[in-house]
Order: C-alpha cells, then structure tokens, then sequence
DNA sequence: ATCGCTGCAAAAATTTTGCAGGTAA
DNA sequence: TTACCTGCAAAATTTTTGCAGCGAT
C-alpha cells in the first residue's frame, strides 16, 4: 500500500504512558500488548492486523492474540476501528483525552491516507441526540478521494 | 436485529425507475438483480448480504450472486456500502440524483438504525480537497450512540 | 496464588473466484 | 448471436473460539 505524501504534525505519545492508561483499565501490561501499542505508536496512519502482526518483533505473537488485543484495546478507548473498503479493519491510536476527534481523507486508489483536522461542531451531535433519543452519540467521519499521485 | 422505532418520511423510488438506470449503466437487467433492487426498495435501512439473500423469493438466486450484484450495484452508484462495526457489510439504495447525502444514527447495542439528516456543508469538502490536492471528494458518516429503547 | 492472557489449532464467518452452461438484449 | 450473467463448488480471506499451560500482578 502506497501512502500519500503528505505529512501531519503529529504528537507521538510516550510507550509507557500508554501502557498507564492500560493499566488504568486494569488490563494487564503483557509482551504482546506492549509490542502492539508500541507499533501503533511508531505508524501514524491505521494499520490492518496484518500489518500490525508482520511488524512484530520476531513474528513474536499469534496472530489471534492481535485481534483479540485490538478488541480489548478498542474497548478501552485506545484504538478507533476504520474500514476503508478493502474488507480488512483498520487501526489508529487514540491520543489520550483528544476523544479520537479527527478523521481521514483516503484515497480510492492507492489507498493512502492523509488526517484531517476539519470537524463539525458538537453541537449536531447532541442535537441529533436529544432529536432521536439517544444517549452518548459519537461520530465516525471519512473523506475519500484521488490523491495527486493517482490523478490523470 | 430489532430496529428502532423512529420513522422517516422516505421517498420510495419505483422499481421501473430503478432498472432503468441499470440499463444506463450498460448492465443487464436479470432476475436476480430485479429482486434484489426489489429488496432493497422495500427495506429502508441498510441490508446485510445474507439479509437481502434470505429476502429473495424461494432462496432463488445464488448468494455469490448477491456479493456481485452488491459490487456491480455499488459502482454505478445505486447502492452506499456501511459497516457498522460487526463484520458485515450492508447495503441501502441510493436515491436518483441525491448523491446518496444522508446519514445514519446506530444504536451500538441493538445495531438499530435511524436516518439523519444532518450533514455540514460542502464547502468543507471542497476545503479540504484544496488544501490536499486531493478530487472528487465525498465523505462517509456515520453516528453511533445508545438508543432509547436499549438505555437503563 | 490467582486470574487473565497466550499459543496453537480448529472452526466460523465473510467474500472471492473458476468454470460450464444459460439468458438478456 | 453474443457478450454478459448465473449457479455450483471450491478457495481465499478475515475473524472468532476452545483449551491447556504460562505469566503479570
């Protein structure tokens, strides 16, 4: 997968601060957990497990362990979960307190991805929530596109 | 899946209609596509692919068929693609000339779905296909919360 | 010491594909 | 007629699960 030249100031989080927030949802600090933040870290763009996988140390661990891991990591608030057409799941750390409030601009043919900082006010969202009834509503929002590599 | 009670006026297209555009696609009209525009039609929220094959009249058609069709209906721009977080893609009908711009309200616990009618501008499409290089950008969103019949 | 986590292997679930025959236009 | 479409079956891909043993706390 190519991926779109386009760089994005981006605060990198510190290993062990991620590995407190684990621990602050009581999950136990393991090999495999530490190596999979670790890697998300190192790669600012969503990963499919596969990828996440092959990057091991030493294809160190199953790969079952990955996704059970990124289930356990998605439901603590960690990693946001992407599908970008190619029927693989995508993963992205969630900088702390940020609530995960950005999105991408992907590109139908190389697939690259490029983050975006525009957003929507919060006011649509609680106002579709008090509309419909329903509580905690969050927002999930994808650009696609041509790159400039893949135009012509 | 139980769904959420909200109604929505929805402009049902004519089966007629649809076909139609079929054809100005340049694709033939066969009695498994027929059924399952016909499907999609009566059903106002997205479908999985084993929903719209179970749907189909005395089992008929073959469920690779339907993954085709899908694929085939997707890129003459009759029908949006979602995932909504368990593993299966669904599918809804996009209506003749309104670029497919609505969105979706899912319930996170009984995959209920609402449509939504808000959306933000386009100028922030444009903006941000500016000021990344990027064309022919659309956007993807969706909205995820707990609905009122799932809450307490 | 305890409970959760992991590897392994098997299975389940989803989607794609090859091929031979059938059908819409 | 002819190119496209379909069913069938098999395979590829993605994800989940059972179980026995290991390991973080």
């Amino acid at each position: 997968m190519k991926t779109c030249s386009h760089q994005h100031t981006h605060k990198r989080q510190e290993l062990p601060a991620l590995t407190d927030r684990l621990r602050r949802h009581a999950r136990k600090i393991t090999g495999p957990r530490a190596a999979i933040l670790e890697i998300l870290r190192q790669h600012p763009h969503p990963l499919t497990t596969k990828e996440i996988f092959s990057e091991m140390p030493r294809g160190e661990c199953d790969l079952a362990t990955v996704y059970r891991s990124m289930h356990l990591l998605e439901k603590a608030g960690m990693v946001k979960r992407f599908h970008f057409y190619d029927g693989a799941a995508r993963f992205e750390l969630v900088e702390e307190g940020s609530d995960g409030h950005y999105h991408h601009l992907v590109c139908i043919r190389c697939s690259g991805v490029v983050k975006v900082e525009e957003c929507f006010s919060a006011e649509i969202e609680k106002k579709i929530a008090a509309k419909n009834g329903f509580k905690a509503v969050t927002h999930k929002l994808e650009f696609f596109g041509v790159c400039p590599n893949c135009q012509g």
